[in-house]
DNA sequence: ATTTAAATTTGACATAGATCAAGTTTGAAC
DNA sequence: GTTCAAACTTGATCTATGTCAAATTTAAAT
């Protein structure tokens, strides 16, 4: 599949989501409608807000109050252990949701940092199930929004779960992020990495050598393209089986 | 934390989950009062089924039509790949669901087979998705649902990603596997592993023969006591700290 | 109880990845 | 542009895990 490279635009040189491409665009709209009618003081249901890089969003063990969608940028999870190392747990990008795993305890299950200068949609856990509970639109949404969310976690649990091998895991990890990029980049075989690659083989389990040394070998062996963070994947089919998808 | 050994009830030799504490109950309870109310000729809502080991519930790619949450028993959730190697992906017990992953796409992520005999209740996604048009209170219970099972799936994703080293992927797997069978085991620190140790080292992507023998390692290093499948956890904290949880 | 196949464990060796060390490249600050 | 620190890469060894082989235990069938 090839697309128009220049079909997309881009603002302030990230990747940007309109609120059309964002995956709480469902729940947002409607939500949008009752602020609009009902006009709800000067609280706020949802709201833009811009972060610089390393804003915290939120902390680990937190009690939960927002749930965040990002619209540019990326965002990266991790764990706060004892001994101070910083442990990815995940990373976010435009379109996808931050802190909805929260809504069960009410608590956050990790810290979320923007990476680079970002922008995130923030809606208000407390007004959305008030207003959920006067309009069902919202709550059929919020079904839809959660059981995707479900169907992201499975095929990402898969793609890890049960791989030791460094190319295996690192082939996972770039077919994932290209295709979770996909949508806003228009492209779907490069990328910009928007992590250095110690957080790369820290999430993954390797050592940053060890990672080097695959992506020396992946581009000798003509499976992708590298420039710094920038990758091209040359033969992705190959790549997949690599990944063992 | 002690249980008392004899609090819970098992029935046919089988750990066994009452709809009370069963995960589905929150929409399960509601449909039964719709169907005694409405009387839906012979089509049913949900149903409790028993299966014999090996039973397979559905299988990968195939159309949604059911949810399942296990009554008893154990399920394996596996990936056909084209080498007919068994790809084990996960793992269901007592109380939790099966196939909601599928809720999104309506097809099924994965193969649900019963290791052995086993009963689950089955709930119609059809049916369930219709009623919950009618009834606001099933739109807000499998919005918990939804939450609570994103919530389990970072939870899980998070003990695994990352790790490589047979120890902590071992401490992991059996911390994680006794804590969700804890409330019907009457045990939180032992059981009965429900697959052997080739299911579990392709689960953990380790070789049958290194987990093999980071068992002996554990037991030697008085950290768990093994007779066969049975485990029975002797230093949990220690444990955890080699997990990295 | 006996037989048999499957599951599990253990040993010996090979290899992928970790570790330690030293270089090189990149990018930000001046 | 120059300087400097951080990021990244490469090389040399060491170690954990994979691989291959064989022994032992377990469990099912008779």
């Amino acid at each position: 599949m090839t697309v128009p490279s220049q079909s997309i635009q881009k603002k302030d040189k990230h990747n940007y989501v309109e609120c059309d491409d964002c995956s709480m665009n469902s729940v947002c709209r409607p939500l949008s409608t009752v602020k609009q009618s009902i006009n709800l003081s000067d609280s706020f249901l949802h709201k833009r807000i811009t972060t610089k890089a390393n804003h915290i969003l939120f902390n680990q063990s937190t009690p939960l109050t927002n749930i965040y969608a990002v619209s540019s940028g990326a965002f990266k999870l991790l764990l706060q252990t004892d001994d101070s190392t910083e442990n990815i747990i995940g990373l976010r990008f435009p379109g996808e949701l931050i802190g909805e795993d929260a809504l069960f305890l009410k608590t956050y299950n990790y810290t979320a940092i923007a990476i680079g200068d970002s922008s995130v949609c923030k809606v208000s856990v407390e007004q959305m199930t008030s207003c959920g509970q006067l309009i069902p639109e919202i709550q059929k949404n919020l079904i839809e929004l959660l059981s995707r969310q479900n169907y992201v976690r499975q095929k990402n649990f898969q793609a890890y779960i049960g791989k030791k091998s460094a190319d295996s895991l690192l082939a996972a990890f770039l077919l994932n992020i290209i295709e979770r990029n996909a949508s806003y980049t228009g492209s779907d075989n490069s990328i910009e990495l928007p992590i250095n690659r110690n957080n790369i083989a820290n999430f993954l389990g390797l050592r940053r050598e060890t990672l080097s040394r695959v992506f020396s070998k992946f581009q000798k062996e003509q499976l992708i393209q590298v420039e710094g963070r920038k990758i091209k994947l040359i033969a992705q089919e190959n790549l997949i089986k690599i990944a063992d998808l």
